[in-house]
DNA sequence: CCATACCTACCGATCGTTCGGTCACCAGTC
DNA sequence: GACTGGTGACCGAACGATCGGTAGGTATGG
């Protein structure tokens, strides 16, 4: 059983609202942010609009706060355990194989990173960008660290790095329609090829 | 000068519809179906809601034409090609190309048939997919050439083919945000990075 | 007794869509 | 060359539905 994207809403157990925003999340990977409405999402956790602005101040603020938590579970189930790992190959095989099960596991909070973000407030949208930016920087950096080990193929670091969480994200998105129940195999297939197209091959 | 994507409207020459579903396919990638309002588009090529309505018979239905019309062009300009090419490595690269720059240099219609499927109705998702497994098989295909030539790595030939799509697809993401003016190096390390993640090293 | 969690009822704005009409431009006819 | 009729391209105004959001009330648990 996985920890939750909404595990702490504002303050103390709000668990209810953590039912919201997961189903909010769910509807906006599925039908965009501009084609899920206030009464979509209400009707998905059983209440009425009105119930609803109980838990959420406004729409577009439910947007940020689900990625905003989206971005802190990034950070804590991926990013700061895969630092840990000394050897940079290992550290992205991990990164990938993390990253793919909490977007596969815990609703599609994740998700809306990617695919949202220019629905937000400008202001939001950059420190959201900002964010999102810092976990780039932990995949450049990875491979930054494996082509001064001389493992890296000769290729542009910046464009890898988009192919790599551009992998991550379309796994994700492929889960639910045409690969269900085959969760582990889709992750081992994904980082082997991920990890032909980056790596030097052994001599 | 490319040729575009909805060069063949209707009949005759309604160039202004041509405009029409060149505008509507950009702002729905840049908002998504649900994002676009009918006053959008309008807007976007100097008309009014009700004169949009000469052109076309429908929100939803404009974007079935839309996505018709790409994936007509999809087989014109990227499958009828790329299928006279026997080499099968070669025939990748070329259809790699040919497909980013497709994406690129017309309007972007094209991602229209990957992002906004779902919001069609049952029977014209249905009629769009099958022509899009189309072309999946075309890719299906040669890596089950490769494969026999012996040329290509083991791996799961569906996964694989999801993965070359979404390179794809994905890099069309990118080029109008973070690697403007840069389209040939982009191509270039997207086939490269591709193709040694599904070939065997050189001996 | 009071906060929490939710409701019914409603608001103004915007949505997709339709209707009736206008205007430029074409034929053909006298 | 003026007159008529038709047509394609468009607009202003309005339709009912739905949108995001609010006001005020109620039931429940501590």
């Amino acid at each position: 059983m996985p920890v939750s994207v909404f595990q702490s809403a504002p303050k103390g157990a709000p668990a209810r609202t953590a039912d919201v925003y997961r189903a909010a999340a769910a509807l906006m990977v599925e039908k965009g942010f501009g084609g899920t409405s206030i009464g979509d999402i209400a009707q998905a956790v059983g209440m009425t609009k009105a119930g609803l602005y109980h838990h959420i101040s406004g729409k577009q603020d439910m947007l940020y706060q689900i990625m905003k938590h989206a971005v802190d579970a990034l950070e804590r189930i991926v990013c700061t355990p895969v630092r840990l790992i000394d050897d940079p190959e290992e550290r992205l095989r991990q990164l990938m194989r993390l990253h793919i099960q909490a977007l596969i596991g815990h609703g599609l909070a994740f998700a809306t990173i990617w695919s949202e973000v220019n629905h937000l407030v400008p202001a939001h949208r950059e420190e959201i960008r900002g964010r999102v930016g810092e976990h780039l920087e932990l995949i450049r950096e990875t491979l930054r660290e494996l082509s001064e080990n001389g493992r890296l193929r000769s290729l542009d670091v910046n464009i890898a790095t988009m192919h790599i969480v551009n992998a991550i994200t379309g796994v994700s998105r492929w889960k639910f329609q045409d690969f269900a129940s085959e969760e582990e195999h889709l992750i081992q297939e994904t980082v082997a090829y991920t990890m032909a197209a980056l790596l030097k091959p052994a001599p």
